[in-house]
DNA sequence: ATGACGGTGTGGCACCGA
């Protein structure tokens, strides 16, 4: 089984390039943000022709989630249960594995933009939002992918330049404690099960040649439960895909399950 | 130090992202 995840910071923009990954890339189920469209506009039609289920909730301009998938998605969840939230950051699903039912995760997290912000705090009651809710999906799904763009770098090796983050967001200790929380509750970052090249990041600025001189974060993550952990094969970055004309910021992370 | 790049909107620049 394969599942994924990608940022592509304007599904309207990025659609060829979505076709064209799926197709060299058949995975049983990919999360998507910032797909920055709201639900009439969606291309449904598109990716059903490319063989391929999805569900799909968004707003105008921002945010947006997507769930495309082999098998139809059941149980659909749009946004955290039990926490009121107006921006659309969040889509789950029940696909089908090879050896049963997987739940699906796919979370666009808040930015936060500063420590001092607003934003911040919306960042902070998502994430708690987000592990109560969580405790229940943990509860009634064995296996289940926690995927997307979670807005932080778990570790100063996630960072292309960790000192000069200090004091800002992504790398805050409140956010990584966040991030930790996630994995006491029993869940694995697919990426460090492996052995991974040095500065390995998932997104670079647009900006000053981010790409070109690999000044980057990693955060975009798979969080996997402990009933799939032992059956992970591989977890990758799709770098490639940020060399592309008009790329996203973001480049896409795969995991394989056996 | 600052702003830089790219996307969206009902625009002629402002905003947001990370």
């Amino acid at each position: 089984m394969k599942f994924a995840t990608w940022n592509v910071n304007s599904l309207a923009v990025r659609l060829p390039q979505l076709l064209a990954w799926l197709e060299a890339n058949p995975v049983d189920a990919l999360v998507l943000q910032e797909t920055k469209l709201t639900d009439d506009k969606f291309p449904t039609m598109d990716i059903g022709a490319a063989g391929y289920q999805v569900q799909w909730f968004g707003q105008k301009t921002y945010n947006g989630v997507a769930l495309i998938s082999k098998t139809p998605a059941t149980d659909v969840v749009k946004n955290i249960t039990g926490y009121a939230d107006e921006q659309a950051r969040l889509i789950a699903g029940t696909v089908d594995g090879v050896r049963g039912p997987v739940r699906v995760i796919g979370g666009y997290f808040p930015n936060g933009q500063a420590l001092d912000s607003d934003k911040f705090v919306y960042k902070m009651a998502w994430l708690d939002g987000l592990k109560a809710w969580l405790k229940t999906e943990l509860a009634t799904h064995e296996k289940l992918v926690l995927m997307g763009d979670f807005n932080i770098a778990p570790e100063d090796r996630d960072c292309y330049d960790p000192a000069a983050f200090v004091g800002q967001t992504h790398t805050s200790p409140q956010e990584r404690a966040h991030f930790q929380a996630l994995l006491d509750m029993g869940l694995t970052d697919a990426y460090r099960l492996f052995e991974q090249p040095p500065k390995s990041y998932s997104w670079w600025d647009y900006r000053m040649l981010g790409f070109q001189k690999n000044k980057g974060l990693r955060i975009d993550h798979i969080l996997v439960s402990n009933a799939l952990k032992g059956s992970v094969s591989a977890c990758v970055i799709d770098r490639q895909m940020r060399k592309n004309p008009q790329p996203s910021d973001h480049a896409p992370v795969i995991v394989t399950i056996d």
